[in-house]
DNA sequence: TATGAATGAGTCTTCATTCAT
DNA sequence: CATGAATGAAGACTCATTCAT
């Protein structure tokens, strides 16, 4: 059956906002801030891990809070709603999988080209390793959360392959990169680093195996892919 | 018609056995049986659309019981549980994806391997394209459906990694693959069509766009990345 | 706190009218249309009664399906909400005061104006003793349950008044009406009726007295007030 | 920092008797007094237009507080809960009311009667102009709040109307009120001025017209009720 | 005295599953 | 076999009240 939408649930609040106070700046609420941020953290932890373990569905309010030893009331005194925390907890992991990639830089001065590539997926696959939960998220959550998160999730993986595109155009600009349907190919770069953080991740190699040697072995693999010769 | 109150019906049972009894040889029982097949089919088929549109958590059994014009009762009786159809439905596009795969023959009068590994691939993005629906429930639904589920399209996965890396390492023993980490670089060729089917999904292109180029697109890409020059 | 109002919660629902199937018309669907009416009834008399016990925000969902002897799901299956039940015994109130008040027919051969007047009333009153819990809830639920309900029952007081007012208007059109604000006094009308049925419903005379002497003293006063003499 | 794990804290005890110290009576407690009084009165102010605005339900101890510009914790250090605050907020409601409706004084040298009826209902009146907060919470609350203050809203109408009939009462001993039900007409007359004050609420009437004019059609529909002739 | 973070019982609502007919 | 009414466990979220600081 096809739920009824709780029609006309009329809104009896006159200002949707949930107005937190600002924070004061006297030491006193300093502290109080600081104090507001650690509880924050703890709960982000909480759930953090409970939807890598169970993945967005499965996952309950009560666990989370279970998890973060706290009550009820106070996961939604710091977070508006299930979905809220996840997308923050997406947003996190996003930022600081974006902050590892940064356009190779074809100055004079500037590192080989290689070295470049070399260091980008070598941060990424770090902060992978570094945050086996919030991508233990990613890939046990899949798509079909709702369309917020989704079209989140979606965008963030749109957004570098687009940077790989772009990057793989320039190469072709200065005649390091063969002719080739750079869409595509950026696809299929994008997916095979995926699939190998995906497994790296199940089967624990991050842990335990250096990252260098696989980092190497990707970017070879790749670059044979798409360099000239 | 006054309702029974409260029977005592306790705990969702983890594994109920539900008896099916077995089909009886005679004419009568084979006519049954089809009917029972044709049922199956029926709803097999709304599910499959009702899943693909909404993904394994939205889509409720309501949903999929309109779509199919049964009854909440038929339902049941033809599926145990909503996980079970999902199941099925897996099943059946891991079978028809795992029919296209087969290893590259190199007895002499074969067709070249690259014409098979074109034509596995070819194969694969048909049956990708012929059952959209199928694989949208794949990408909608990600992991984190129900254990059972999620340890079927991992070990689908990994069985067709797995085909790969052997291929890869077959290549090697005839000298045709370069030297590579055949796990990881296996990996990478899964993940790069898979990406590539992601996306061809999403956007549509597998309906307008000839599947060859594409193919011979991918295949080029990682030819390259793995054979020995 | 000002609450948010669960911003964004994604509706997932393609089709947010509950489709509940038109039923069929032969004699199988007749009975079972039957008994959803009467299950229905059966809920509608239960809430009917908590409603008027507690008022509506003090009756939980709990305490309407206890006193049905209902499950809760069951309860669903037959109200979207607790404000929708709540609405549908409102207009059932209505309908049936709205079904005493008629018009008082000036023609040669109908009953004298008093006559019709005194049915009128009686009628209404008559309708309220019989529906007592009805017009508990009314007269316990006030205003402030939730802006539809409110605006009904809004509706409705303002729709009698204006009923009032008219007949006031063709009382002094033929000059049977003394000069006055009809306005006021069609408010002080209703207001003293309505007054003497809270009362009545509250001291239970409604049960123990009889109608007629009740409705004699209520237009006596009242015809006094606005007639012309 | 670290929450306190599930403080044993079971029910709502109904009857904490909170044992405030008497204030002393020294200066220094006299100051505190007054600042008490001070505080008290601001969240009542508060609390008026919040339950004016939103009824008794709608409003929630948080928009109090914001309105009060108090914490949380200080509000209950004033009130014992939010019944009792809005309890108080009606004791000064009908406090005020109560103060206009003085006895007929049929005393040799006292106004005529009439004057003195004017003069309650006008005074009543201006009450609830000047006072439009306090009546709202009444008629946007209605009952159904809790059995203490509903009681509270009971007893006073009761009062009220009660006084009324005494007044008719006499008014029939001295000869100038006709033959009547003494009871049921007060229930008239207090439901007629009850309606009339609240659709001038509703309207802003009160704001606008002059009290006067009003007063006196309500008088005069009332007198003629109930007068001898 | 003032604060506001924390609490958790309680609310409405959903939906996979069962079973009498 | 088919039906669909009934079930109730479980979920997300609210808010009056408490209490350590």
């Amino acid at each position: 059956m096809v739920p009824v939408d709780r029609a006309g649930r009329s809104k009896r609040k006159s200002a949707p906002q949930k107005a937190r106070p600002a924070p004061r700046n006297d030491r006193r609420s300093a502290r109080a801030s600081d104090q507001r941020q650690a509880r924050r953290e703890q709960i982000l932890r909480a759930a953090e891990g409970v939807f890598a373990d169970k993945g967005f569905h499965a996952a309950s309010i009560t666990d989370v809070i279970q998890a973060a030893g706290v009550s009820r009331g106070t996961f939604y005194l710091y977070f508006d709603s299930k979905r809220v925390i996840f997308s923050e907890l997406l947003d996190s992991l996003f930022f600081k999988l974006a902050a590892c990639v940064r356009p190779v830089d074809l100055e004079p001065g500037a590192p080989s080209p290689l070295e470049q590539l070399r260091a980008n997926v070598t941060c990424a696959l770090r902060v992978v390793a570094q945050n086996e939960n919030l991508m233990g998220i990613l890939f046990r959550t899949g798509q079909g959360i709702d369309p917020e998160a989704d079209q989140k999730v979606q965008d963030f993986i749109e957004s570098i392959i687009d940077l790989i595109r772009r990057a793989l155009q320039r190469g072709q600009q200065i005649g390091v990169v063969r002719q080739l349907d750079d869409e595509l190919v950026a696809q299929c770069i994008f997916g095979s680093v995926k699939e190998i953080v995906f497994h790296g991740l199940q089967s624990g190699s991050f842990a335990r195996r250096a990252l260098e040697p696989m980092v190497d072995e990707v970017l070879r693999y790749n670059l044979r892919g798409f360099l000239r010769i």
